[in-house]
DNA sequence: ATCGTCTTCATCCTTTCGGGTGAATTTCAT
DNA sequence: ATGAAATTCACCCGAAAGGATGAAGACGAT
């Protein structure tokens, strides 16, 4: 179920192959920069003006003209230059969300801290979410953890903004989709 | 974690780059047939052989020899084969996949009938209860139900009463605890 | 036809909830 | 130590919820 998804998604994004070529390709270029990649510029030009030298040698460079020769180096230095910036290019970064299915076992409740912490819901705003989920009014609240009325008020509705809940029964209901109450 | 496969992936095809590199000149070599690009690659070349030519009539070239000659060429056209890859490569695109979870409990919800019967709630009484289970208020189950506040009112109040509730939060706890909503 | 339940709606009144704002104190990490 | 976050509490005000009661139409069972 969850390789299907991801299959989907990739089959989507069929058109972008040339991208996750691209990708490799940026990950090739990591490992040559890292390992003296240069050496490969260099031993390669150092070749060239070797092979150069061997062909004006054998006295068949110029028997073409300079300008060819001078051409074909350009030509090739510039197939050079474009195959280095293509490798060195840094790729822009697309992120694309998936929803991942997970599915809640109903036997042992475990408090969810992730999306606690994601929330920023603190420990007091817990206790008042849990006593809330439980039924209890905000005086009944109040008694329970032995502060004021207006505390559990306050608490009440940093929640229902961290929560994105109009009500209270909206704030129970979220709060336990995300296990964060039982 | 997605881009480590990917990562795994492309490492794995690393013995191709030769390959990929044809492929992305090939690419490079349609995007130049195609935005008309080539004339200008085509006149600096032209251009540059003619600078060439009128230094090998100054006799300036063969001063300091051929190798720098042919090296600065070498350079000049890395850089210019650089520059043009960057003016028209298509953009790289990494994909990054972020995977968001989305809870879903694994037990369908059956509904306790005999509960139902039990406890005496209406057909219509069960229409508030649900909808007051999911965090509407008051006033907005009576849009859904096509029935005035007033009436939903009644209800609520009959329910609370049926499920020996003193608040609505608390009715919700009961009738989930019932099973008589999901 | 009559009884009982369901459904609908109303009015009056009280309590609770929730928004907005401000502020004092504590805790905690930099 | 200093600034940020958490905790606590207060006051005001409007909105929503809830309690009590009455009542009218619909609908099925006796």
């Amino acid at each position: 179920m969850q390789s299907t998804d991801q299959q989907f998604q990739f089959e989507r994004f069929s058109v972008q192959k040339l991208s996750y070529f691209v990708v490799d390709m940026n990950q090739a270029i990591h490992f040559l920069s890292r390992h003296k990649h240069s050496i490969l510029y260099g031993v390669s030009l150092a070749g060239l003006l070797f092979v150069l030298k061997w062909l004006e040698l054998k006295y068949l460079i110029f028997n073409n003209g300079i300008e060819i020769y001078i051409g074909s180096i350009a030509l090739l230095f510039t197939a050079l230059g474009i195959w280095l910036a293509i490798r060195l290019m840094k790729p822009k970064i697309k992120t694309v969300l998936v929803e991942k299915e997970v599915y809640i076992s109903n036997t042992p409740f475990i408090r969810n801290e992730k999306e606690l912490t994601r929330l920023g819901i603190s420990k007091r705003e817990l206790d008042v979410l849990q006593l809330m989920a439980k039924g209890l009014s905000n005086g009944e609240i109040a008694e329970q953890l032995y502060v004021s009325l207006n505390t559990v008020k306050t608490h009440s509705s940093n929640l229902f903004v961290k929560l994105d809940a109009k009500r209270r029964t909206q704030a129970i209901e979220k709060a336990k989709q995300l296990g964060i109450v039982a």
